[in-house]
DNA sequence: ATATTAAAAGACCAAAAGGTCTTTTAATAT
DNA sequence: ATATTAAAAGACCTTTTGGTCTTTTAATAT
């Protein structure tokens, strides 16, 4: 659904969001253990995060990543579209430049409803209602101990 | 929605098709430039189609591609996998590998029906009922010429 | 002041995707 | 037979994506 970036981007964004409920700041390493992503790579995204405006940050002891409280909800097509481009979800579903909704091609119609869903989706969604759910014990967006049953 | 390779294939197949009921057996040259895909690169992906039995093909004078009549429908799903791989539209819409039915993240609920329609998308729609689609004058599905208006 | 901690910056690397081009093989028409 | 045509094979290249690692900068605690 998603690339590599994005997805790293999105989990640790809600990582995030989900310490700062519990008044902590993590960092990196934390972070990319937590998502179950890459170390470093964890790392060069959550700063490409920070100069983009989507969170913040402080160095040395005690740093580490946090959101601005003041600002509103983040919804996941922000993030999306700063990291993959504005034409994200939008382009006919066979990639054609000559399609549109005038003259739409044969799959044009049948995939319109679901590129329609898809945007509905991550524009509802945001870092914060997620880190929400999750407190919420509804679901198992990040990485979590695997439970024995 | 596809990769470039998926793309060009779907597309290169339809014409293939839509040429065949017609009676004609196009060449690569043809179909890269009806498909608007690059010429080489549409070579290449169409004898991997032949390769993997999807279409057949004759060398030399009046040679070209074409499908065996004998064989049944094929569907987008069937041509999507064999290139992308058989994963594609099956995992979680947030790539993470503990999320599945009984322990679903937040997103799956939501994705989980799109994810659906996708599928049904790929598995209703055929090369061949794109191409008697086209030929009904329903769609643009290929490259044509700039209508004047 | 200085040692420690942790993010920022950026060089570097590997794999995959996308694309180009030349040579070889096989079919057909003369 | 042989010249022509067109796919097959495969070498090679470029860009993008994904990832690693080292050095630098800034914050804090002692």
């Amino acid at each position: 659904m998603f690339n590599k970036e994005t997805e790293y981007a999105l989990r640790g964004l809600v990582y995030v969001q989900i310490q700062q409920l519990k008044g902590l700041k993590p960092g990196i390493i934390e972070i990319a253990k937590e998502i179950d992503a890459p170390l470093f790579y964890t790392g060069k995204i959550m700063q490409r995060l920070v100069k983009m405006g989507f969170l913040l940050s402080t160095k040395g002891k005690g740093g580490g990543f946090y959101f601005d409280l003041n600002k509103e909800d983040l919804p996941l097509k922000t993030v999306i579209q700063a990291i993959e481009g504005g034409k994200a979800y939008s382009g006919c579903g066979f990639g054609l430049n000559s399609c549109n909704e005038d003259q739409p091609c044969s799959l044009h119609e049948q995939y319109a409803p679901i590129r329609d869903a898809i945007n509905k989706l991550v524009s509802l969604n945001s870092v914060q209602s997620l880190a929400r759910d999750y407190n919420d014990g509804d679901d198992i967006l990040l990485k979590r101990e695997k439970t024995i049953d």
